[in-house]
DNA sequence: TGATAGAAGGCGAACGTTCGCCCGAACGTT
DNA sequence: AACGTTCGGGCGAACGTTCGCCTTCTATCA
């Protein structure tokens, strides 16, 4: 416990009232040279800093941004948290701002939790992740008038800002790449549809192929959670299907997915790669050491922690973001996984 | 921007004064039954929460715990992040706590940053990561006498509130599980010997190896940074050795050591689990999808989140965490990559 | 019946800032 | 010489609480 210094005690040391010490530090008031060089010189000696409680009651502000993101279980976990909470904790703090965390299931019942950060003062402003279809954080917010923004999107007839990653190009870049590859019967793993990103997603493959001229077969396209066991399984089904109907590659909707793909293939005696194609989305820290390493999809994530921060700042000081709706696209990283090579 | 409603607003409402709805609120004072239920009942039709700000500014305390551990680096991640973070945030909520984030790299640089905050009154306490020796972090908490629990054991004679995992407990028993599978000769893939870690888990090799009766041969012991490839090449070379120098199993102190020991040792054509035993440590998410799956070490972490909190929040009180030091130990998952099967 | 204790609740003050207003001095202008 | 302007800095007030003290009222008891 320091001992507390506040401005009355800098004043006392160079001579002048407080609330002059307080114009100094905040750069407004005029001030002569002279004195402020004495102020300056007190707060060094003291190690004062300003209380930023006091500073927030009085300004009703607090410096601080709340982060709501969906957790994973824990057989699953979340590889990409650790890059993507340093980004924006660092964009953050480059604007003189902080991060507070709310690791919350957007369900319904949680809605009363936000309802009392909001009306207690205790954030200035939310960063919502893990975004969904009829999000009721979403709903709340903007209806409260809150300042918030959202990495990814969510109902469509709903005017929010929000940063999100090209879910639909990304999963078309590797849909295209399989093509490019020689691959024909590309079949895909998706999510339920209950999912806003899965959805978006899912409409890349699409695009690609008719692109292509190539007709989808519905028995190609599975969807479920995300799971190592749900990727084996539906791979091995669909090895199992007759010799023109056998997909020779997967476009996977996540890592996860991906990787049960990747064993069921291997497992049959297929070798990934050069007999049967694979990708997946995210670029997870331990990928590439898989054998074959995956190729997948990288998000631009400290992108996105900018121009969120950047966004809900804008917001905050209750200006319009201008462009309020940013899309960005992933960068397709391309591995042994889906490459044919020597044939 | 919710309309503010204050005490005073409740007050005018339920017909009293302001101070008697904040006795109301914190449950001191005496009222009588009717007119707490006036209050309440307009507490209720305003929509009113109290404005942590003034009370902070009040009690002079914020109701925030600072969470700061080193980020690792893109390729690397944290796959047990959000588990943690979600088992901490939990355990504060439940206290009335919140959680602010510091991903900092611990070096004396940094120290100014907590110096700030603990002087500008930002967080009422911090919770450690990411310890190691002469970690300066702590040695300024320790100097300032400010309220803090680390996760992880620093310099022995710094005396200060902690919650570990036995990683010398955690090594031994997976050196102890391999000699039971019939190996004799077991390598280690360690960390540099800077890390406070590192040194107390390699320390339960040596224990299991000893209380065996095995010689340790120099050689088996690699050290280095995390990495796949590390893990990769030391096991390539231990290949290499005489047949009677060469090991039959490994002993990784983290899971990304382990997964390069274990494609090393596929590609020189060995069966990993049957002809060569490998073992991790963490049980990141995503290695009992491996193939074969990997044994690992799984720490408590809800355990050691709800202790931490614990902790802290008695010395944010003033009061003596007991007990002080906490070492908890982590859980052997035995997966096919450390068992011989049929022989 | 009068003293007394306890319950109910009002009131002033304080926590450490920021903000706007005011005043005096110095200076320049007509 | 009188007046307006500008600069430097002081001062009161307010942000929304909590806390301790004080007053009033009612019930209790000797």
């Amino acid at each position: 416990m320091p001992e507390r210094v506040t401005l009355k005690d800098v004043a006392a040391r160079a001579g002048v009232s407080y609330q002059t010490v307080s114009k100094v530090i905040n750069g407004n008031g005029s001030v002569s040279p002279e004195t402020e060089a004495q102020i300056w010189k007190a707060i060094e000696e003291l190690g004062y800093r300003v209380n930023v409680t006091a500073r927030g009651l009085r300004k009703s502000a607090t410096g601080l941004i709340g982060y709501t993101w969906a957790p994973n279980p824990p057989d699953r976990g979340n590889p990409i948290l650790d890059q993507f909470l340093t980004s924006v904790v660092g964009a953050a703090e480059a604007h003189g701002y902080h991060l507070m965390l709310f690791p919350h299931p957007p369900v319904i019942e949680q809605v009363d939790v936000y309802k009392q950060l909001m009306r207690s003062g205790r954030v200035d402003g939310f960063i919502v992740a893990s975004t969904n279809y009829d999000d009721p954080r979403i709903r709340l917010l903007i209806d409260e008038a809150f300042p918030f923004a959202a990495f990814g999107r969510s109902n469509p007839e709903w005017d929010f800002p929000f940063v999100d990653v090209d879910g639909c190009a990304g999963i078309r870049m590797a849909t295209e790449h399989l093509i490019e590859q020689g691959h024909r019967a590309i079949a895909l793993l998706a999510w339920p549809d209950h999912s806003r990103v899965g959805a978006d997603r899912m409409e890349g493959y699409y695009a690609a192929m008719q692109q292509a001229g190539l007709d989808v077969d519905p028995a190609w396209v599975h969807r479920s959670e995300s799971s190592f066991q749900a990727g084996y399984t539906a791979v091995q089904r669909w090895l199992q299907l007759s010799a023109e109907r056998r997909p020779t590659a997967v476009v996977a909707l996540d890592d996860t997915l991906a990787i049960g793909a990747m064993r069921a293939a291997m497992d049959a005696g297929l070798r990934v790669g050069p007999d049967f194609g694979v990708t997946g989305f995210d670029d997870a820290p331990g990928v590439q050491y898989l054998s074959p390493p995956l190729t997948s999809l990288r998000q631009p994530l400290q992108q996105v922690a900018q121009r969120l921060v950047a966004m809900l700042i804008e917001r905050i000081h209750g200006r319009e973001p201008e462009p309020k709706q940013v899309i960005l696209p992933p960068r397709l990283i391309v591995r042994a996984s889906s490459v044919r090579g020597e044939r």
